[in-house]
DNA sequence: ATGGCAGGCACCGCCTGA
């Protein structure tokens, strides 16, 4: 089984790349984020017709969540059932006996900013509902876009981030919570390239100087870790035309 | 070099992202 997270920043812009990408890279599951779409404008009738079944949550302009899969999707839930929130960040399904969390966590803006509050409020409650999804699904899966470099080696310049959003020591410290409900980071059972990042910034040239942050995580259970075998990021969307700032992340299992 | 790029929405600039 391979299973993706991709945050495709519009998926009104990146349908084609989606397709395009699938069919180049044989998935069963692809979670994404940042749809940016109202449920009646999600591409259901294509995505279909291309043999997947979909679970999705989305709005207007921001945000927007959905897993894409070959086999069917049970037990959706879309968004925390302890967090009232108006914004469309998590659908969760459980496809072939595997949880799986598709989480589009706030951005944070900057430190000690009201969208930062935010984002600690809802990973506080996200940890709070993790925690009861680990104990009742022992094979899970908390995927997609976290707005969080776990280390120093996540980010190509750590002098200059600093501090900064994405990489201070409080959201750390929720990824770290995360991990100590007996999660791990899938990308770090295995040996990876130096400067190894999943999103790169449009400007300054940024995917082609490597100026990245590693933000986009694949968090497994113990018993889908050990059916593990490999996780590696997908570059090559990143360069082609017209790309998500965001490239995907694939783990494979046993 | 403290800017820049991209998407969405509503206009012809602003907000947000990371």
């Amino acid at each position: 089984m391979k299973l993706a997270t991709w945050n495709v920043n519009s998926l009104n812009v990146r349908l084609p790349h989606v397709m395009k990408w699938l069919e180049e890279n044989p998935t069963d599951v692809l979670a994404i984020q940042e749809t940016k779409l109202t449920d009646d404008k999600f591409p259901l009738a294509e995505l279909e017709a291309a043999g997947y079944h979909v679970a999705y949550t989305g709005q207007k302009t921001y945000n927007g969540v959905a897993i894409i899969s070959r086999l069917p999707i049970h037990d959706i839930v879309k968004n925390n059932p302890k967090f009232e929130d108006a914004q469309q960040r998590i659908i969760a399904g459980t496809i072939d006996g595997v949880r799986v969390v598709c989480a589009y966590v706030p951005n944070g803006q900057a430190v000690g900013s009201e969208k930062f509050e935010y984002k600690m409020a809802w990973l506080n409650a996200f940890h709070d509902w993790i925690k009861e999804q680990a104990a009742q699904y022992p094979q899970l899966a908390v995927v997609g876009d976290y707005n969080i470099a776990p280390e120093d080696r996540d980010v190509h310049d750590p002098a200059a981030w600093e501090g900064m959003v994405h990489v201070s020591p409080e959201e750390r410290a929720q990824l770290k919570r995360l991990l100590e409900i007996g999660l791990t980071d899938a990308f770090r059972m295995f040996e990876q390239a130096d400067k190894s990042f999943s999103w790169w910034d449009y400007r300054s040239l940024g995917f082609r100087l490597n100026k990245g942050l590693r933000i986009d995580h694949l968090l497994l259970s113990d018993a889908l870790k050990q059916r593990c075998t490999a996780c590696i990021i997908d570059r090559v969307p990143r360069k082609w035309e017209q790309p998500s700032d965001h490239t995907p992340v694939i783990a494979t299992f046993a």
